[in-house]
DNA sequence: TCATACCGGGG
DNA sequence: GTGTACGGTATGA
């Protein structure tokens, strides 16, 4: 399959926006030397059908395509190959062809037809019109351009709350594309004030001519609280460029959610219930803002796209990944949310450097994270704002398909519902349960591509052959951009390119086998391709799992496509490398096992629960058995450093944990907050009070019993149960929402009068029975005895050790390929 | 206690 | 135009 089919094939650089109307206009924005040239372009609207016959009606308006055709005709051209969607037909007009095919399908379902939406998928490709312009065309955005050659701005609203309906805009911060901040603010608590600042933003915009107008939940907060408040106002909102027209809708997944009438399903106190009663036009379900000319991207997407690859990140909101990043400076102000327009009234400098710092820190992190969907709009025919959010497999694989399969004139397969065949899984094992020494990571990296690429897994419909040439292609030029991106200097541009551009096309590759396994959701997936792909998954996982095992290797657990194993006292860490680089070499080609890891000791407590300890003495808890948020602090202090002392086999020290622990608990020296678990009242007093003969909750219960009769829903507060059985509340401030450790109770405050007993036996079954797997159970009970029942005469806890069991059967667990004839 | 439903963000 | 997943938390049987 030739180059140009997958990625394009007109050359026109410098692209960086595209609108196009249903009539056929497009309009072209494209920077050339710095400056912004606005083309206007006409194509010949055009959609694939499965059949002529509901254009029947046309007569001989119908025509084959042809060099010369009547301006009224519509054309068709029959695509090869056996796919079902075999017609591409085309007209002047694409609102005339839609409404054409709607005469004929609403004729033969009896039923008018409005939209193409109606129509079954199986027989329509219909694309938006901005997307039919870049199929046909071969053209992409940003050839020739690097991501900083872009102009760029980013806005950021205060508002006096999260409501359009109840709240105002006061402030506005604007960063221009060469990075000027302007702030923008009402003169006074009056409509017409807010109107003014309004008409002001929409000026500076027009003003600075950014090609990209980006914000954190640009999507979900800033547009549809901006087009509310001005829909309200009257304020006409042009933020586009020509002049025309204000926000559209476009329907989105992940835009905000628009129910007609009245406010909307879940918060009710959020934008998206906001701007569903802003209007009384049609509004999809879900939906995003688009204006032409300018793209709008959402640094959210960004950061919950890289999230996704890195799982990494404390939080997605805008301050957590700046922090994160390290793109947060030392003078960064920060007000919280609620307080913001209290302290402006107060203090409106402080407001105003806050705006400023996140104009300033959105820009950064859509630097940043954002390459991705700069990089992948050059290589997909869609708009860059719609690869911000696109997902992998029918966002971005489908439609440079789609564009291949056209490009070579090739008929496309119909979706297909499911044949029945269920979807196999990935393998998980757990060979053994307890403490090991001196473990070992490795596993496969990129297995599920890899292993489509080694065996050529591809979707049966596929004739072309166009996603395995996709994904090694690539799996190529990824490569290649890797290198280029270490060969060049930190920090420069042109590493920040090819670093984004290699996560993109990682992306994409990572999103193949899922492209295949998605059922009826992408137009070429294959339950028995994908099973395939995870059959040779699993067949990969026990081959390296035995052959580690065959070379010394103890197995703890294995998963999908990695492995933990403690390996013989005498191995050297170039041993452990060496055996996982013989295993490799029995593996496929392109399939490789690397070493990701080295830990002095590994708890093993159930499947992906685990806790390690690293040669640093580095703790690492994993798995919900040993992390919750709720966990009362005195017992994961206790867990953390019972694990850090059974790791390294001083049983001695787990125990003296213990009884410090329990010592600490009955001379109270433990704080009241220590003991506290973290609870949000998600019922209010009455709803509680209505249902409360049926079923007691102790959150409840501990409110009314400490003589707290009403509060906020969804607050949250730290309770935990006092002397005889009464559950009670913590006094003093609540724990904060966003995690933040609640501020230490000063000793009028803390009453100390928790439930000893209650809380050594808490200790005993929630939090020392996490460690009961390394442990035999004589010398578990030995060790966690009763503090009173301690004698003289027991077994010196320094001579015993942790243990290790194999789990029964284990290994029958593992695959085996059926023998078979061999090439 | 275990299953399942829902969330992730913005002022 | 459709579905990200995944880990955590909240809720209900």
């Amino acid at each position: 399959m030739r180059d140009e089919r997958l990625w394009g094939w007109d050359p026109t650089p410098g692209i960086v926006s595209v609108w196009a109307e249903p009539d056929g206009r497009a309009w072209i924005w494209r920077r050339c030397d710095g400056h912004l040239v606005r083309e206007r372009a006409s194509f010949r609207p055009w959609i694939v059908l499965s059949s002529l016959d509901d254009l029947a009606h046309l007569g001989e308006r119908l025509v084959r395509e042809a060099p010369v055709v009547a301006d009224d005709a519509v054309t068709h051209q029959v695509l090869e190959g056996p796919g079902e969607l075999r017609y591409l037909v085309r007209a002047r007009d694409g609102r005339a062809l839609e409404q054409a095919v709607l005469r004929g399908a609403g004729r033969r379902l009896g039923r008018q037809l409005s939209s193409l939406r109606q129509v079954e998928d199986q027989e329509v490709i219909a694309l938006p019109p901005e997307e039919q312009y870049l199929v046909a065309s071969g053209r992409t955005y940003f050839r020739d351009l690097s991501y900083d050659e872009v102009h760029r701005a980013q806005f950021d609203l205060e508002t006096t709350g999260l409501s359009p309906e109840r709240s105002r805009i006061f402030l506005i911060a604007v960063r221009d594309p060469s990075g000027g901040v302007q702030i923008l603010e009402t003169d006074g608590d009056t409509d017409e004030a807010e109107a003014r600042l309004l008409r002001a933003f929409a000026q500076a915009i027009q003003a600075c001519d950014p090609d990209v107008i980006e914000n954190h939940n640009l999507h979900g907060f800033d547009l549809p609280f901006l087009v509310a408040r001005a829909e309200r106002l009257g304020v006409p909102l042009v933020l586009g460029r020509g002049g025309g027209p204000g926000p559209r809708l476009r329907p989105a997944a992940r835009g905000a959610s628009f129910e007609d009438g009245s406010a909307s399903t879940s918060t009710g106190d959020d934008a998206d219930a906001a701007a569903a009663s802003a209007g009384r036009a049609w509004r999809p379900r879900r939906a995003r803002y688009t204006v032409p000319g300018r793209e709008l991207l959402d640094s959210l997407d960004a950061v919950r796209r890289f999230d996704f690859a890195t799982r990494e990140l404390p939080g997605h909101g805008l301050k957590a990944v700046a922090r994160h990043l390290g793109l947060a400076t030392a003078s960064r102000e920060y007000v919280p949310g609620a307080e913001v327009h209290a302290v402006f009234r107060r203090d409106p400098e402080r407001v105003r450097r806050y705006a400023r710092d996140d104009v300033e820190e959105a820009a950064a992190v859509a630097r940043t994270l954002g390459g991705a969907a700069f990089a992948l709009a050059k290589l997909v025919p869609r708009r860059y704002e719609r690869l911000g959010d696109a997902g992998a497999a029918t966002g971005i694989l489908e439609p440079l398909l789609v564009r291949a399969y056209l490009r070579a004139g090739t008929a496309l397969p119909a979706h297909q519902p499911s044949d029945g065949t269920p979807h196999q899984g990935a393998a998980l094992h757990l060979f053994a349960a307890g403490v090991a020494s001196r473990v070992v990571k490795a596993d496969v990296a990129s297995l599920y591509p890899s292993l489509m690429r080694a065996y050529r897994i591809g979707p049966a419909r596929d004739h072309l052959g166009a996603l395995l040439a996709l994904v090694d292609d690539l799996v190529e030029r990824r490569l290649a951009a890797k290198a280029r991106a270490r060969a060049s200097e930190e920090g420069s541009a042109a590493r920040h390119q090819e670093e984004a551009s290699s996560a993109a096309m990682k992306l994409v590759v990572n999103s193949a086998y899922g492209y295949l396994a998605a059922g009826t959701l992408t137009r070429f997936s294959d339950v028995h391709a994908a099973n395939e792909v995870t059959r040779r998954g699993r067949l990969v996982l026990s081959l390296l799992c035995r052959e580690l095992a065959a070379r010394g290797a103890t197995l703890l657990e294995a998963d999908t496509d990695g492995v933990y194993f403690a390996v013989p006292e005498s191995w050297t860490e170039a041993d452990e490398r060496r055996v996982v680089a013989e295993v490799d070499a029995l593996l496929p080609p392109l399939v490789q096992l690397q070493f990701d890891g080295r830990y002095a000791a590994m708890l093993s407590h159930e499947p992906k629960n685990y806790a390690l300890l690293g040669y640093d003495g580095e703790l690492v808890l994993r798995g919900v058995a040993f992390r919750s948020s709720r966990a009362e602090p005195f017992g994961e202090a206790f867990l953390r450093r019972a694990l850090a002392r059974l790791l390294r086999a001083d049983l001695p020290g787990v125990q003296a944990a213990y009884l410090e622990t329990i010592a600490a608990l009955r001379r109270r020296a433990l704080p009241t907050f220590d003991v506290t678990a973290r609870v949000r009242l998600n019922k209010t007093a009455e709803e509680y009070q209505g249902g409360r003969g049926q079923r007691r909750e102790a959150s409840y219960e501990a409110m009314l019993q400490s003589g707290l009769t009403t509060w906020r829903r969804g607050a949250v507060v730290r309770i935990y149960r006092a002397a005889n059985d009464r559950p009670a509340v913590l006094p003093g401030p609540p724990a904060r929402p966003d995690g933040e450790t609640a501020p230490e109770g000063g000793p009028a405050e803390d009453p100390r009068d928790y439930d000893i007993e209650y809380y050594e036996r808490l200790l005993r079954t929630t939090f020392a029975s996490r460690l009961a797997a390394g442990l035999r159970p004589e010398d578990f009970a030995e060790i966690f005895t009763d503090p009173d029942q301690l004698t003289l005469f027991s077994p010196a806890l320094g001579e015993l050790r942790p243990i290790l069991t194999p789990i029964p059967r284990a290994f029958e667990g593992l695959e085996e390929e059926a023998p078979t004839r061999e090439r």
